[in-house]
RNA sequence: GCCGUUUUAGCUCAGGGGUAGAGCAACUCACUCGUAAUGAGUAGGUCCGGGGUUCGAAUCCCCGAAGCGGCUCCA
């Protein structure tokens, strides 16, 4: 069930999909267009993609999106001529020498790559417009709806995906079947903006990135601080269960650990640069933790028989991210994972690793997100030695290992080819939530060459000192990655066993039921609530506002009634219809819910029923 | 790091060569209300930072920082 990854995009079979054909073509039109605005812009590559086209362009001179009207307007026209797309072949030398007269230089130095690798050459012109490309278009441009497709967005692309050449200018169009999926897209693309996890961490205050610390370096707030403690709290039972031991180690340490490790040759470029101290050691904040759980592991010597050892870690680790690449706490340059590292024998590698996907599934289904897969990413055999360490064995049995594993374990899987760490093969689990965001969740790779690098040993049955394969894994990612996605997945309303403050009462009249209501806020602080009174002076419904506004996940009435009959009456954040129950029967369901972490953010989750 | 773009009160935003405006939030007073905004008042700004042009810059120009959309990178 493997499949070959396309740039996230898994356009395998669909070069026939009318829709993809149309995308395609509406790449040639924009290229046609611009041409014709902006006389003398060179041509990039112009693919169909996910929800639209793009096509990139060496321009003259600084375009806006300003430009915008008048290139749709010209595209329009070329709808509107039903230009025919026609075919024809030319050997390569026939088409460098065309495309260098043409100016197209870009295009020429591609073509040659291709010729040289003896490939034909396919040019598809429609109008005055011709452009080599392998197709499918469509028959002619008349066949593309004109109010199907917009262009969205301007952005830097390099030539061919390498930093080291030209930057071009790359235009994003949209484009969908129909008008009203074109705004639809529009439309709950401006909707999951409500829930995006900067805005929400603003206004819920879970944190703030200030520039008096500096970009990618997130303060967190005691609303978000309680979120983290609930998952390191959960991600600690369940360690605790599946036999992992905690540790704890620095933030900085002797540059040699990151020599010793090889990170420091992979990935200096990644760290923030060193500290000198005492006699000119050099310092470094730490990118990773495993260095230091290899020093735990060697610090005496080990038997088969306390094997697999699992160290677990909640490990703060700072990476020199670029400015450019830092977004929200997606991607941060201090960052907490929920790190560990499993020292196993071969012969215990495949149950170990099979463990650490479950794992990691546990946590998905419990979160509710349904929609995760795995990417497989592998090394290259030319780029041993370099890239990756000079093993090849290793790595081949490795690879058939890990991808038994995931064939057994039966989730949908692509391979990254030559994306393995340079120390072993990878596994990430790639999610997409409810606003539809997509990320790597967590990736976990198998370690064949560190540890003995750090000389880790363990003696087995037949006496012999042997190396411990080494999986590292982090199901939750990190703290920042992960509950950026969760606060999004959640619109922001969480469980109660997460929510950073659980229940408000609001009593109907301060004067009247104000006692009861703190009565009410001191039973649920007892039983170790994050819970409140609201006795300030706003009028009854704008109480009952602040507490849906802050997302919280109960909200306890107390009027007359309750107060006589020592009820409350439960509205819950997710839910419309409201119950009035006894205060002993919803403090306990709340501790039920709390205990089973049951997910009632979501509307279908009963509470009630919990007693 | 690269390309484009944005930055005005705690928040969301309007304005614009003659030294700033709204709503919400905050604070004060009155109101005490049965399911998503009670009313009145007060206070609040180095218009991101630095330099330049100008009689005068928040506004125009240059440099920088940070945010955003992409690209590159991502142990």
């Amino acid at each position: 069930m493997a499949k070959k990854a396309y740039a996230g995009l898994d356009f395998e079979g669909k070069e026939n999909d009318p829709l993809y054909k149309r995308r395609h073509s509406l790449a040639h039109i924009l290229a046609q267009a611009v041409q014709k605005v902006r006389p003398g812009t060179r041509l990039g590559f112009g693919p169909p993609v996910e929800n639209g086209f793009y096509y990139d362009f060496h321009f003259a001179e600084p375009i806006s999106d300003e430009d915008f009207g008048a290139i749709e307007k010209e595209m329009r026209k070329i709808i509107n001529e039903k230009q025919p797309f026609e075919r024809r072949e030319m050997t390569a030398a026939e088409a460098v020498a065309m495309l260098n007269e043409q100016g197209e230089n870009l295009k020429a130095e591609y073509c040659q790559d291709l010729a040289s690798r003896g490939e034909s050459l396919s040019f598809y012109r429609n109008g005055p417009f011709e452009d080599m490309c392998a197709g499918p278009h469509v028959e002619h441009t008349g066949q593309i709806p004109a109010d199907c497709f917009q262009l969205d967005s301007l952005a830097g692309a390099y030539w061919r995906g390498d930093e080291k050449r030209e930057q071009l200018t790359r235009i994003y169009g949209l484009a969908f079947d129909t008008k009203a999926e074109l705004k639809e897209f529009v439309r709950l693309r401006e909707e999951a903006k409500k829930y995006d996890h900067r805005k929400l961490g603003k206004e819920l205050e879970i944190f703030m990135i200030s520039d008096h610390v500096g970009p990618g370096l997130p303060l967190w707030m005691p609303n978000g601080t309680v979120l983290r403690d609930e998952l390191e709290n959960l991600a600690k039972e369940w360690e605790f269960a599946d036999g992992y031991q905690r540790v704890a180690t620095p933030h900085v340490t002797d540059g040699k650990l990151f020599e010793t490790s090889g990170h420091l040759a992979h990935y200096k470029e990644g760290m923030f640069p060193a500290m000198v101290v005492d006699e000119n050691r050099e310092y470094y904040l730490k990118p990773m933790n495993c260095p230091f759980h290899h020093l735990i592991f060697g610090n005496r010597p080990r038997s088969y028989r306390e094997m697999p050892i699992r160290l677990a870690e909640y490990g703060q680790v700072y990476r020199y991210e670029g400015s450019g690449s830092l977004a929200g706490l997606l991607r941060v340059r201090g960052m907490c994972m929920n790190d560990a590292h499993i020292y196993c024998t071969p012969e215990q590698l495949k149950d170990e690793f099979t463990k650490v996907l479950d794992l990691h599934k546990r946590y998905y289904e419990m979160f509710r997100l349904s929609h995760f897969w795995m990417r497989l990413s592998t090394h290259t055999p030319e780029r041993l030695g370099d890239k990756y360490v000079n093993m090849p064995e290793d790595w081949i049995k490795s690879e058939a290992v890990i991808k038994g594993i995931l064939d057994e374990i039966g989730i949908d899987y692509q391979i990254g080819e030559d994306e393995a760490a340079f120390y072993g093969p990878k596994v990430d689990f790639q999610v997409r939530n409810v606003v539809g965001r997509e990320e790597t969740a967590s990736t976990n790779q198998l370690d064949f060459a560190v540890p003995a690098r750090f000389n880790l040993t363990y003696v087995g049955t037949d006496g012999q000192e042997h190396v411990p394969y080494c999986i590292h894994r982090a199901p939750l990612g990190t703290h920042e990655r992960f509950l950026a996605f969760l606060i999004e997945h959640f619109k922001g309303a969480f469980p109660t066993w997460m929510a950073p403050r659980q229940v408000v009462v609001v009593p109907v009249h301060v004067e009247n039921f104000g006692d009861y209501a703190q009565k009410v806020a001191q039973e649920l602080f007892k039983l170790g609530f994050r819970a409140e009174a609201d006795l300030g002076s706003d009028s009854f419904n704008k109480k009952i506002r602040n507490a849906a506004t802050s997302k919280t996940p109960n909200i306890f009435i107390v009027g007359e009634r309750e107060q006589e009959q020592q009820e409350v009456t439960w509205r819950r954040y997710c839910v419309k219809e409201q119950q009035t129950v006894p205060l002993a029967r919803a403090l306990e369901c709340l501790k039920q819910a709390r205990s089973r972490r049951v997910m009632d953010n979501f509307a279908d989750v009963e509470v009630l029923g919990l007693v």
